[in-house]
DNA sequence: TTCGTTGCAAACATTTTGCAGTTTC
DNA sequence: GAAACTGCAAAATGTTTGCAACGAA
């Protein structure tokens, strides 16, 4: 018998596969890839264990692009890049989240920060030689 | 005969809401209260002129809270901190815009970099009162 | 049997659009 | 008249949810 069991398939096929892409891939992607290997998934399925992910913290959403919503499972704090032709969202662990920003930003507010974004936004590499 | 002609005043009275907040509505925000001066105004006509005004570069969408957009006119780039319990979207321009950062990031990336949005995620004063 | 997970389809919320009517020039 | 702007309602889009069925313990 294996450690996974079937209920659980589906689920853990999810967070895998956004822990296995730097893409931040949309809802309807994650959907999309994941019905080759696993035909009968369904898109309510891939919100419903979204959803989840972000309340346990597993699972954030970096940006929305387009109007769509864009998620990554890697949590920490990192500074991200938008293209706005194409929609990629690119990371750029090479940029320091900048950190000491953030008790200066606690002070000035007197509320409570938990997380910090910081996301350029331009035209990548890609689109521009086009 | 005034200078606002009749054709461009629901155009203009959007805009001149926007400008004259640093609340960062949304769309139905700005309808919801415009329409206590302009009873004739229509949602179409709000989400028209502020794609026309995003398009002109006048005005800016700074971020999507719960799924709804939120809008400046403000369009210089500037910090900001974001609610996650009301939903609020606070200027802080006591905080820097980590200028130095991006051409780091053009460098790293080999795009052109165009804007910068650093926003701060947390409970707000009023709300972390509570 | 009980609980959690899922597919399906309907519901929902936000945003966009087609068309006809109005205003401006 | 032509061109631009708008109201209205329908449509499109992205996301959530109710329900019945299924699987695991």
């Amino acid at each position: 018998m294996e450690t996974t069991t079937k209920t659980f398939r589906k689920r853990k096929a999810i967070l895998a596969y956004l822990c296995s892409t730097t893409q931040h891939p949309s809802a309807e992607t994650i959907y999309t890839d994941l019905k080759a290997q696993i035909p009968d998934l369904s898109m309510g399925t891939v919100y419903r264990n979204l959803n989840l992910f972000k309340e346990q913290g597993q699972v954030i959403s970096v940006a929305t692009v387009d109007g769509v919503e864009r998620f990554d499972a890697n949590t920490r704090d990192h500074v991200h890049f938008i293209c706005n032709h194409c929609g990629a969202v690119i990371d750029l662990h090479e940029i320091p989240v900048p950190e000491e920003l953030k008790s200066q930003a606690e002070f000035c507010l007197g509320g409570r920060i938990n997380g910090c974004q910081l996301s350029f936004s331009g035209v990548c590499r890609e689109c521009a030689n086009k």
